[in-house]
Parts: structure tokens; sequence; C-alpha cells
DNA sequence: CGTTATATTGAAGTGCGTCAAAAAGTGTGG
DNA sequence: CCACACTTTTTGACGCACTTCAATATAACG
């Protein structure tokens, strides 16, 4: 159940059997969740964080004209919202894009942990300051670069995310969202997102049709995009 | 010297004497940074964490053109850095803008602290979560505000964290910054930034010169950036 | 099979970038 | 105090990336 996270953090750093057991311990109850339903709304207070088992999850936030912008993207064994176990409370929406599955870990749980584990504490500190860290190179990426950079910046992102939790399909793998919300990751509007998917298409890149998207040249994806996957932390490193 | 760090952490929980006392063995060395000056850079190893005494700095990744984004602002009782504490180097520079004044507190003795102090150890993870918060916010403006929304945004931002740590001087606050780097904290053009500080100087609410922000209206400001401080999470809550 | 969501294309408009130059401010040395 | 060099700000003209509005095509679904 928490294979995947566990295949994320041992990227990064190793993981005591002691410290997996905690870890399962902190898992409680499973819940399968359908698309398009949010799962954690801002400002309610938190007394759990999740974690995705499977499927693909957004962080959002909106302006009063309707405006959203998807602020990040989550895999399976990511947690959602491990943030609002310090925070208590998000400033922003967390919304199903696939049917998940998610599990849940009680913040006192967490809190017990913390008092126990410290270099756990420390890996799954790790493990937020890596959101943030995504979350810098999405701001370089809508700050700086064009609309099909960005775009193709983004499958980068993901296919490299994917790989480490073994969701990759050969060269393919699933995004399932449609253009309108591709759009909304990007800063861009439908339309405009879909003239830049045919640009990576022409340019033979990559494919997305259908909540899939298809590689066709990762090293000409990656060149275009300038991905350096740097930010992403892939390193094994006593933390 | 840890005064704006405590002002800051106190906004959002209480500090016990003796947790005060363990940031204060923390801290160690004080340094005086010229403007200008990187004081970290991408990618070399950390040993120690800085802690902003006076002064702005600021986070920046930058793409092969030299197209540069600013992704975070810092000002007085800011770790410029602590995440660098579990990512044990960073994916961005850090850069000061006015000449500052740094502490630094090394990461072993930040290590044992987590060890001694769980609930300061969440309390710093809480920081680094609020580092992420605004990351957030950032994307929100670059990706789905205009030019102007995204200057008043700052604006409004900036105004609300001097005022935390006791850095407003009535309605005006030092942004120690030229209209280029202002730009790379938008995504905007200088040319651009400055018809967009233009209009928001005609619109009656605010007025940038020379590194300093003259506030003249700010519900109005608040309001034309549609500013919410939720994500400043400024609510005294136990982390 | 009809209904609705999603993708695609066209045409026209706009926010912002680019290029270029002038104006204003700042710092340094004489 | 001025002279000079340099940085920063400001403005104008023009071009382009992206948006908006609108219509059609295609896929998904009960």
């Amino acid at each position: 159940m928490i294979e995947s996270l566990l295949l994320k953090l041992r990227k990064r750093d190793v993981v005591s059997p002691d410290e997996e057991q905690a870890l399962r311990d902190l898992i409680t109850e499973v819940e399968d969740i359908p698309a398009r339903k949010t799962v954690v709304r801002r400002g309610e207070p938190l007394n759990r964080s999740i974690l995705l088992i499977e499927g693909l999850m957004c962080r959002q936030k909106d302006l009063r004209s309707g405006d959203r912008q998807i602020t990040a993207l989550h895999v399976a064994g990511d947690f959602l919202d491990l943030h609002g176990f310090t925070l208590k409370q998000l400033d922003h929406d967390v919304m199903a894009l696939s049917p998940c599955r998610v599990a849940y870990a009680r913040h006192d749980l967490l809190t017990r942990l913390t008092e126990v584990h410290p270099h756990l504490t420390r890996l799954l500190w790790f493990s937020t300051n890596l959101d943030a860290a995504m979350h810098r190179e999405w701001e370089l990426s809508l700050g700086q670069r064009t609309g099909a950079a960005r775009a193709a910046h983004l499958f980068c992102e993901v296919y490299t995310r994917l790989q480490i939790v073994g969701r990759l399909d050969d060269e393919a793998y699933a995004l399932p969202m449609n253009q309108s919300e591709l759009g909304e990751c990007l800063g861009l509007t439908v339309v405009h997102t879909n003239r830049v998917l045919r640009e990576l298409r022409e340019l033979g890149f990559v494919q997305f049709t259908r909540g899939r998207v298809v590689i066709e040249d990762i090293e000409g994806l990656k060149a275009y995009a300038e991905f350096d996957p740097t930010y992403l932390y892939l390193d094994s490193t006593p933390r």
C-alpha cells in the first residue's frame, strides 16, 4: 500500500525497516475517490494528511473571475497535503483528476512520529521541500518559458516522477486530464494549449491524446524544454 | 539578533523560553553581505542554513537565454535556505538585493535540534511550508493575473510580511530593487514593468520609486490584486 | 442514437515583448 | 562644484504570443 511512497523516499535516502514499519503504522483507512472530487477544501481544519496510492490529483487556486491555476500535480506515492500537518489548513483545494485510491495519516500519529523518529521526520520534511522545489520550477516555467516549452517541461517532469514509482509504460504514460485542465497547469487557455500540443506533435517530440502521453523523442523533448532534473533531487543522500 | 525570526514564529504559534534559547544556541556567526552578492549557488553542498537578519534577498532560477525568474523574496526573520537542511543542496541561487546582515545555523546543530525539540522542529518545518505557500500564490499570479495585478499583489504581500517584523514605515517600506529585478519577480520585461507601475500610480494605489514603496490606498490595492492573506497563515495555531 | 463533453480550427483583438532612443538619476574623481 | 561615465527609468513604434469569440468536428456515453 505504501510501496510507491517507499520507492519515492528510497530514491532519496535510506529508510530503515524500523522506519518503514513506522510509516505502515501511520497509515490507516484506505478510500477510493471518484474523478473530479475535491478531497481537501481551502480553509477547512485538517486532522489528517492524505497519501495518494493510485491515480492523479492536483492542487489548485482560483481567482474571482473563475480563472484557475493548478499549482501542482500529484502521482502515486505523493502526500497530497503533508504540508497541512504543520499548516493545519490549506490555502488551496486538492482535487482528484482521475479516480484515485488514497490512505490517511492521522496528525496525532504524525506528531507522535516526530517525537520518536527524527530521521524519518526529516525525510517527510524533505518530501514537502521537494514539493516546494517543483513549485519553484513551475514559477520559472510560468514566468519565463513559452507555452510550448512549458508543456514540454511538464511532460518531462511527470515522465521522470512516474518512472520512479514504476508507472511508465515503455515511453508512454497516463496523464488523465483534458486539454482544459492541462491549460490550467500551464497558465494557458484551452485554445492555445491545443495549438501548443499540435506544435510539440509536429516537432516529433510528444503526443497527448485523451489522457495519455506518448513520448516520441525524450531527448529532443528534454532539450526543447531545458529540462534539468536537479530540482527533483534524485540522488540518495543522508537527509 | 533572532528577534525578527521570533516575531515571525510567534505570530503563528507559541515559542517557549526553552525553544527560544534553543534557537539562540543554533545561531552562531554573523556576517554582513554586500548587495548583489550570491550567497548560495545552486548545486553547492550545504552544511549550514542562513537566517536573514536585515536586508532583502531573493531566490532565482534562470534559463540558458539568460532570462531569470525570481521565485521568492526574503525579508528580515526569514530563513533563506532552511529547505537546504533536508535537500542538502539547492536547485536555485540565493542573492542579496540590498546590503544584508545574516547569521548561520549549522546543519549538525539543526539535526541535533530535531532530535531534542520536536515541536520546534515542526515550527521550522512550518516555516518552509510557508515558503511553499508563497510559491503557490506566485504561481497563481504568474499564471492567471495581469501584469498590473501581479505587481499589486506583490506589493500587498511584502507590505504584510514587513508589518509582522516591524519594518513598515507608516504606509511605506523599503523594497531595495530596481524595475528590472521587480520585473524578474513578476515575469515581465523592464519596459512593461515600468508601464504597469505607472498604471498603479495613476490609479492612486501605490508608488514605487528608487527602491521605496509608498502605499497610497492599501484597501484599493488589495481589492485590485484580490489579495487574500490566508496563504500567509497569520493565525496563532498549535503546530 | 441522441446528448454532452472535448478537441480543433479560424479570425480578430490585446497584453506584453522587442528594439531603439532619450531622459533622469547616481556615483566618481578632479 | 562641475564633468563625466554609468545605471536606471521612461517613452515610442512595431511585432508576436496568447486570448477571445465563434463555429465545427470528433469522441465519449447512456
